[in-house]
DNA sequence: CTGTCATGCCAACACTTGTTGGCAAAACCG
DNA sequence: CGGTTTTGCCAACAAGTGTTGGCATGACAG
């Protein structure tokens, strides 16, 4: 009866949204099973069956695709702009980016998670996007650090300033910045 | 005696390097009285005494002054370069900052010192800087997404590709993107 | 209906946390 | 020297943590 729909698949799904939010609002360690438990109207104890311990319901909770577009569907010189406005949309889309920013700060497996999502999904994007496939992860590195930084200073530090600007004003300046990091002749 | 030298002076100096420490490299709250007292050799219930609670001590360790350069004294062109450098420095040789960040993403305390330490440092250098005084914040805050970005996937992510580019190397790529930040004509 | 398994709650565990009060020794001042 | 203040440690507290095992209730197959 792997494949059937069991009745407890609410109560799983419950769970794993109350972690998300808890995580995204909280990060790792404040972020208590007691405290998702009673978002999500059930006993701490049924966390712990349902996703063993603490660890892998985070686990579980940052599991998260980056949806990136194919580089190849867009033309060259948009891409940064289009990168950008995309990484704005997914992040107020999905919390789940939120809480894996902020538990990173202070948890090992959520950085080490972080890096495989760079490496897994923002490498090859950069890979395929890039002059030189050789100098492709510092690259994805630079791209990362600027978006992460716009994400860090708008939804986890909230800079008035850069939570003031929309999305697209955002977008609109930040996206040249990615342009030049993925495709300018190598700098230094 | 309020000037004089005491003699607890050299214990709470170690206190407070222990707690730097510690909450740069655990976060606020991984970071444990217990362990910061052990660090500097002391019982937990003198860092009470000297420090009141733990929300002060961490308001005396993540005191911290950026030492920006007047922007009077920097070629307007050079500036984007000049600053990228100075804040990769500063970041290197003094492990508050990256204390300040680490607990800043699960602290309100910690992430309302970083905003004061934006609004009182890096906001005046911008008013100076920019063409136009009045989009100043919002140059600032750009400023502070790339900056930021970049201490965290390098200090704090430790992507590997950020972490293995030289501090000049990192410079050279961000100079000019802080720079347009600061001088270009508005976008969007 | 009867037996079986899934679902849920309760109570408790071992441990860690920040924090407090009291007591000994050392330092200092007259 | 005597008296006072400073510096430090010890033991303990109350609260909160992740985690566990047992017991009830419901659903469901035969």
């Amino acid at each position: 009866m792997t494949s059937a729909v069991r009745r407890s698949d609410a109560t799983r799904a419950a769970i794993l949204a109350a972690a998300r939010e808890r995580f995204a609002s909280d990060g790792y360690e404040r972020a208590t099973i007691r405290a998702i438990a009673a978002d999500a109207r059930i006993d701490p104890s049924m966390v712990m069956r349902y996703y063993g311990n603490k660890e892998k319901l985070f686990a579980a909770a940052a599991e998260f695709d980056l949806q990136l577009p194919d580089a190849a569907g867009i033309p060259r010189d948009e891409l940064g702009a289009a990168l950008a406005r995309h990484f704005l949309h997914r992040w107020e889309s999905d919390e789940t980016l939120t809480a894996l920013l902020r538990a990173a700060a202070t948890n090992e497996a959520a950085a080490e998670r972080m890096r495989e999502l760079f490496g897994a999904q923002l490498l090859p994007l950069a890979t395929a996007a890039c002059p030189d496939p050789a100098d492709a992860p510092r690259r994805a590195g630079l791209v990362a650090s600027q978006m992460l930084g716009l994400a860090l200073c708008r939804f986890v530090l909230r800079l008035p300033p850069v939570v003031a600007m929309t999305a697209d004003e955002a977008a609109a300046w930040v996206g040249p910045t990615i342009q030049r990091y993925l495709t300018s002749a190598t700098s230094s």
